[in-house]
DNA sequence: CCTTCTCCGACCACCGCGGTAGGATTTGGC
DNA sequence: GCCAAATCCTACCGCGGTGGTCGGAGAAGG
């Protein structure tokens, strides 16, 4: 296993306000009741999303959860990362503020290890970051209409 | 982090044999020496590779462990899943026998974040597949010795 | 027969995960 | 003004996996 629940829970409790987008607060309490998962948990998890903006709170009676921004412009990597911290497949791939990848273990000589993980690294983060939100809000809708599919 | 120390270590020890095939077993004493890695540690991870029949193991004087097929036939899926195991972004979603994705919760209506994490774990995949042994053995060895590695 | 090396199982400290508990605070409705 | 509903915050906790270590039992070479 590569992400936690925490990650697992998150995106549910994201794409729950993202359905329900319009429809005023969503309370924790409503969604913790429909997807089965314990309250208590979903408190701590969502409080990562409001640091990161991701979603917006209001207190106090009929509150809840909205999102921050429109779903179509919510990645999923942006997601992740605020649930999950940064994403990189093994400890010693960290991203440096320019995005270049850099291998704590390097030095002497060039890791050959490297080229793998940033592969993978790579790899993992243009699907995170081609899919937003509204990828997953889509109801389940029958695809029997042959619109456009977004390319 | 996404995969532990094992794969990092496990990955470094499988590219320590491919660069150093033909040579006769090494033994795991010189590679732990020479990754800085802990001897003990790496003779529980390399019992994995060979169960999962990656390398071969000689025993006695002299010996130490060969890779069971050339470099080029074995992919890096093989060599993560032998470490860490089945490779899934996160619990609920396994392959079958078939290969076919599935997603424990889902049941009552299709799990809107099943397309998100199958889609990762299928990049993923696809990336550690598409990479074997060789790849990560033949970088330029263009260190001190830029003339040399003529042909 | 002694050294070298693989093999195997037991053991251990630490830490993150998944979850609980209890309360403080804010707000809407009456 | 009060209560109920909700967020917010901090602390705590059991468990299992991670990342080792140790000691020894085999196997092969010189």
């Amino acid at each position: 296993m590569m992400f936690s629940t925490k990650a697992e829970y998150g995106v549910r409790v994201m794409a729950h306000l993202a359905k329900a987008n319009g429809d005023g607060p969503i309370s924790l309490g409503v969604i913790a009741d429909v997807e089965g998962l314990p309250l208590a948990y979903l408190e701590h998890l969502v409080q990562r999303l409001r640091r990161a903006e991701l979603v917006e709170s209001h207190r106090g009676a009929h509150g809840g959860y909205t999102l921050a921004r429109p779903a179509g412009e919510i990645t999923m990597a942006e997601v992740v990362r605020a649930l999950e911290g940064e994403i990189a497949p093994i400890e010693c791939i960290s991203a440096d503020p320019d995005g270049r990848l850099v291998c704590a273990r390097e030095g002497h000589d060039p890791c050959p290890t490297k080229l793998l993980w940033t592969r993978v690294q790579g790899s993992i983060v243009r699907t995170l970051t081609e899919m937003t939100l509204a990828d997953l809000a889509r109801p389940a809708r029958t695809r029997k209409n042959p619109e456009k599919t977004a390319a």
